[in-house]
Order: C-alpha cells, then structure tokens, then sequence
DNA sequence: AGTGATTTAATCGTGTTCGATTTAATTTGA
DNA sequence: TCAAATTAAATCGAACACGATTAAATCACT
C-alpha cells in the first residue's frame, strides 16, 4: 500500500501540499475578514460579490458569475439576500428580459469605506511588501490559470 | 464616496486582491480535483480530510480539526459519510469515551495511490519546478500564519 | 410566422461551513 | 463524595457551493 510513485512526491506531507497551503490561506482570509464583515452585515461571499460590483456596477448575473466563478444556483439566493439587506437592486433588462442587472444601491456603495479600511488592516497584518503581494498575487493567478486550462483529464 | 485611504489601494482592482486570488486559486484546485474525487465517490473536502489521515492515522475528530482548521460541527457530518461509505471507522476511546479516534479502513487506504497519481497530475498542471512550488508554499502558510495570529482586530 | 435550439436565471437536492447550543464524560475542588 | 467546571463530540439553523433540471425569453432557420 502506498507504493512510491514518483521521487518528487514522496513523503510531501499535508503542510507541504499546494492545495492545502491555499485552503489553508482562504480559510485565514475567510476567518479574518469575517468578523469585520459581520459588522457590516453581510458574509465573506457577499463581500467579495460586492468587490466586483464595486470594480463594475450594473453586471447581469452571468457576468458576475464568471468574474467569481459562481453560477445563478449559488449567485441568486446570495443575491436575493443582498438585495433584502438594502445594498443592491436587482432588475429585469428592458432589452433582453432574460437578463437581471445587479446593481449597487447608495447604501451598497457606502460600504465601500470601511471596506477599505479592512483591506488595509490585512495588508498590514502580512507584513509583507506590496511587491511582494503584488508577485504572489501573479503567482496565484497563474496556478488558477493553469489548473482551469488543464481541467482535469479524468483518462478512464 | 470611495475617497482614497491610502496610496497603496488606490485603484486596487479585483484581480489584484490577495484575498481574491487565494479564492480563484482554491477554487481552482476544487474544481481540479473534483472530477476525479468523483470517480473515487469522494468529495474535495472528504479527500482533504482523508490527506490527513494518510499522513497521521487513528486521530481523534478535535485533532484532526485542528489540523484541517474545522470543529466537530463541520467534521461530524462528514466523517459520518466517509463512515458509511467505508473508508474510515469511528470508535469512542476505550480511556475516555468522550473522545471518537477517527481511523482509515482498508479501503480508505487504498485510495491513497489513486490520489498520489492525481497529485502529481495537478503538479505537472502547474508546470512549475519543485523549489516555485515548495517556496509558494512557505509564503501562503506564512500569510496563513500572519492573518491567524492578527485575529482581525475589530475595534469598535 | 413558427418550430427548434440556445441562452439566462431560477429552483432543487446534497454536501460543506460555521456560530450557537446541547449532551455526555471527565476533571476539579470543596 | 459529589456538585461545578471543563472537555469532546454531536446537533441545529443559516448560508454557501454545485450538479442537474426547469421555465421563460430570445435567436436561428426554413
């Protein structure tokens, strides 16, 4: 059991693994941004939803979705809650009645503020030059690259 | 409304987000490994789970929570399907019956080769040396570190 | 114009995550 | 010894994620 199957792999134990390092990483976003967040009202999801529409305003659901890699079965309900709370309108294009446009209310973008203020305390918290942030951030965008291109060849 | 806080996030796109990065990425790697978890009957976070025990066998569900960082609320229900599916046991400690040691089966360990061979699929993916790879670990888990040990300072 | 294909969002069911609470076993201290 | 505090896991409810399906609008093509 357990043959080795490559020299590289052997012995790469759960700290080492990539995989792990990053859930590991989101999981620390996650648990950090959240009680700032809950301040605010709204949930880590709704957090970063509300990054993309504060980088473009006025986005259908789709357009959104592939912005976060979510689809309407998770973006609707989300969404719907945001939309309840105040901070975002959802309305039916007038050309293409398929379509829902999401949109930042006043009281969504005011948000805005103290988003930024938590962004600069985790900058702050890493300790870590913005040249550096800025590299890994390549970095990590390039192994999201990378993985969604090769999308997983399942052989058999 | 949106003034600038300070010059460094001035005009931080989506894209350049730390915290934004670190989700596509991990998103990445779930989408990765989901089909072939699949094919294996398992899910993303039951084979994250199962990495554990690979790499330390017979560990009690706190033990393994804090190492996956997630509490028996979330591990109970997912041990409990690993369970049924036959690729671990959940016995209450002979010494202290409070405590449930979590072991793999046969069958649980069987699947290690099948992951190893996924493993290494995902790493010839990323088409970066061994050192990138091993240094890009060190740097998230750092990150990791830094954002658990600021605890996110919510001042008000 | 009208039928079939496509697109867009919504819905449904299962599983994951987490805050909060509960239950049971163990430990502590009077 | 025995009641209070602590610890470990389980339970509960809300939100998120996703595969699969559905409903409605639009498009394409004859």
């Amino acid at each position: 059991m357990a043959e080795k199957k490559t020299e590289e792999f052997q012995g790469f134990e759960l700290d080492q693994h990539l995989c792990f390092a990053i859930y590991k990483a989101n999981h620390a976003f996650n648990r950090f941004y959240k009680p700032v967040m809950k301040k605010l009202g709204i949930t880590y999801p709704q957090y970063i939803t509300l990054l993309a529409l504060f980088e473009k305003d006025d986005q259908r659901v789709s357009e959104l979705g592939e912005r976060l890699f979510l689809e309407s079965n998770t973006l609707t309900p989300l969404l719907k809650r945001l939309e309840e709370m105040g901070f975002i309108s959802r309305t039916r294009s007038k050309e293409d009645e398929r379509q829902v446009i999401v949109s930042l209310t006043d009281e969504g973008r005011g948000l805005s503020d103290g988003v930024i203020d938590v962004q600069h305390c985790a900058f702050t918290s890493l300790d870590a030059s913005l040249e550096t942030v800025t590299e890994l951030v390549d970095q990590l965008n390039d192994i999201q690259r990378k993985l969604t291109a090769a999308k997983a060849k399942v052989p058999a």
